[in-house]
DNA sequence: CGACCTATCTAGACGCTGTCAAGTTCCTCC
DNA sequence: GGAGGAACTTGACAGCGTCTAGATAGGTCG
């Protein structure tokens, strides 16, 4: 169960490891199933047998990445007053939390082909973080966003502006305008606060 | 200046046009120089002349892509209104417009490492299209953004609600809670629209 | 008219990539 | 203790981007 025999049985985990130290390293379009193998310590060959493809690594890699997305949200709010706002507002701070810590992995998840979308670990876990969303929208309007299009509408408009938002962050784009990469501490916080809240308008 | 000799002195543009048919049809993961070249009726090694990489290709083509943008973006505001907050709305419609119209192109401009960002030609173009949108709230606002603080943000939201707007909806993320799929017309715009209002609350 | 010169493109080689098929090693269970 | 399956290795293949050397066309000047 541990590892280091021929079959070390936990090769699968191994791999999802060295696949994302090799994504943070070397950025999502430089990935190379080979150079993961050689990191695990296996042969080229080796990966196939668990993943059956590079999409397969990369779509099982992607799933865990949503689950990692939810528990960065669970970790604000668990700190965030207990107000539906504020609730939200730490779901959303959370996906900004995770896309700063994780830019490759985001992009993965959300901006690239790679990862089949139809797997059924990664829809399980993708419609799970959109859960959190939808929870967090549902809470703060009093009703269920699946059932009326106007409050849908509001979880769509919550949803692009975060994303939106994490998406710029990462790419830079938002360090030179908003000179965001000298703000810090609260003044971030409540900054990016400020603009996630005017989604909900 | 035609074609067709052989050194028929349209290569470079011949490329670019057959680099785009290539990141239409096959996705910008599954890009291919030697398919481009191929499209084009040249050598694999041609397009090294003219561009001096595959990245160096991506980026003059991203560089044509954010000269369209502005072109889209251009389009909707003399169609709309000549208020602000019309002009505004028309200028995020227009960044919608050319996302839905060139998915592939926008994810290079915006979510891909391959473009040198660095390029004079890439970093001109791209500031250009930044401008469209600063003038935008420029004039909705009545002050520069440059020079005020509270405007930029303005101009970060706004950004932010367009983009992630955009990214979702290339990806087809809206295409399920929202059923954007199935709005069309004047209805889609109206929600659309309404939508990208949020961000200057 | 002919020779050169430079811009443009071709052709081949290199090491890398992902995938596949066949072979090898280890573990388990009968 | 032999069989059989699970886990991994090995080698081959086509396609990739890049580099280098060579071929060719067009223009310029003697």
């Amino acid at each position: 169960m541990t590892d280091k025999t021929y079959h070390h049985g936990n090769l699968a985990v191994e791999l999802l490891q060295a696949a994302e130290r090799e994504l943070v390293l070397n950025g999502i379009e430089a990935f190379s199933l080979r150079a993961v193998a050689k990191r695990a310590g296996v042969s080229h060959g080796a990966p196939a047998y668990h993943f059956k493809s590079a999409r397969g690594l990369l779509t099982a890699l992607a799933a865990t990445g949503y689950e990692r997305l939810v528990e960065a949200q669970e970790a604000r709010q668990s700190h965030a007053g207990s107000a539906p706002k504020e609730q939200l507002i730490a779901i959303g701070l959370g996906y900004l939390d995770f896309a700063e810590a994780n830019p490759d992995l985001f992009r993965l998840m959300f901006s690239s082909e790679k990862p089949d979308r139809g797997d059924a670990h990664f829809d399980i876990a993708a419609k799970a973080a959109f859960g959190k969303l939808l929870d967090g929208v549902r809470e703060v309007l009093g009703r269920d966003p699946s059932a009326h299009p106007s409050a849908m509408t509001q979880v769509a408009a919550s949803w692009a502006m975060v994303h939106g938002l994490a998406d710029l962050i990462i790419s830079g784009r938002l360090d030179g305008p908003l000179a965001l990469k000298e703000i810090s501490g609260p003044d971030r916080e409540m900054l990016l606060s400020r603009i996630l809240l005017k989604a909900l308008a």
